[in-house]
DNA sequence: AGTGCGACCCGAACGC
DNA sequence: TGCGTTCGGGTCGCAC
């Protein structure tokens, strides 16, 4: 489940293969993959453009075009692959570029609800879906200043907030999890009470658990197994999320499992009051 | 404006 | 064994 450390795996992995091709060809299976332009529109206008880089923006890859950036968000399941042209096509490959090198760049998504978009350079981030994005964790603004300013009107629970990708971006909702376990803080508590102590337990926390998702996501991308939709060595260093009827690490206290806004939410009842 | 929630999608896990 | 139901994940759009 690509949240932004596989996104960030996902882009090192495809410059090394794909930098410098040429996209000759387009076929798209699955339409509403496409979100701007339309699909006709997306097939001419992607015809001959070059990847010059990747680049990442939230959850968002972004693939460098001579004209364009292709945006490509993975959602829950999103995948790409290269594969000798014309072999045969998965169930699940939804969009394939033909590459001038005989390979095919393909688009695999169990789930269909991965998105993208083509946007011309000179305006990429002044339209959607770049332009409402917040702060990157790792974006020195992002200070108790900015958190204080943005939740103080908000009496959601901080959980839910903190998936708000307006405010910052790249917090899925095992990482939500994480987070604040590790400030011990309850997901339920409503974000406009939180402390200022808290904010700064939220901000290191994002980067800490974000910065150590990615040094252990890369490899696994692949091994896609539990019903967590959990993939990566990651797995293996959650603290809280997945773990309902087990022992806090911390306090031995069972922990639990609840609904906040209708995503699963775990946390230690002692550690998070 | 802030909030709540269904829709999108389908494979795996669960209940019977 | 088989069948129906529930769940999960990110984001959008609609209703209040």
């Amino acid at each position: 489940m690509p949240e932004l450390p596989e996104v960030e795996t996902v882009k090192e992995t495809l410059k090394r293969k794909i930098l410098n091709k040429r996209i000759v060809g387009v076929n798209i299976y699955h339409e509403k993959i496409i979100e701007f332009p339309s699909v006709k529109e997306f097939q001419k206008q992607i015809i001959n453009q070059q990847f010059i880089d990747i680049k990442r923006r939230g959850k968002w890859l972004m693939f460098e075009l001579n004209d364009y950036y292709l945006l490509s968000h993975l959602r829950m399941e999103g995948k790409y692959n290269i594969k000798k042209l014309n072999e045969q096509l998965d169930k699940h490959e939804h969009v394939v570029f033909v590459l001038d090198s005989n390979q095919e760049l393909r688009y695999n998504d169990v789930r269909k609800f991965g998105k993208m978009h083509l946007i011309t350079k000179d305006d990429v981030y002044d339209q959607v879906p770049l332009k409402t994005l917040g702060l990157e964790p790792t974006d020195k603004s992002l200070t108790v200043k900015y958190l204080k300013d943005k939740y103080k009107s908000k009496s959601l629970p901080i959980k839910t907030v903190l998936l708000d990708q307006q405010i910052i971006v790249g917090i899925g909702n095992i990482y939500a999890n994480e987070i604040l376990f590790l400030s011990k803080i309850n997901p339920l508590k409503p974000s406009k009470k939180i402390t200022n102590q808290e904010l700064q337990l939220i901000i290191d926390n994002t980067n800490l658990v974000l910065k150590s998702a990615i040094e252990a996501g890369g490899t696994t991308i692949r091994s896609y197994t539990s019903s967590e939709g959990i993939h990566g060595r990651f797995q293996h260093k959650l603290l809280v999320h997945g773990r309902v009827g087990q022992e806090c690490f911390d306090c031995k206290t069972i922990i639990e499992k609840i609904k906040v806004n209708g995503r699963g939410t775990y946390y230690c009842p002692t550690c998070q009051k």
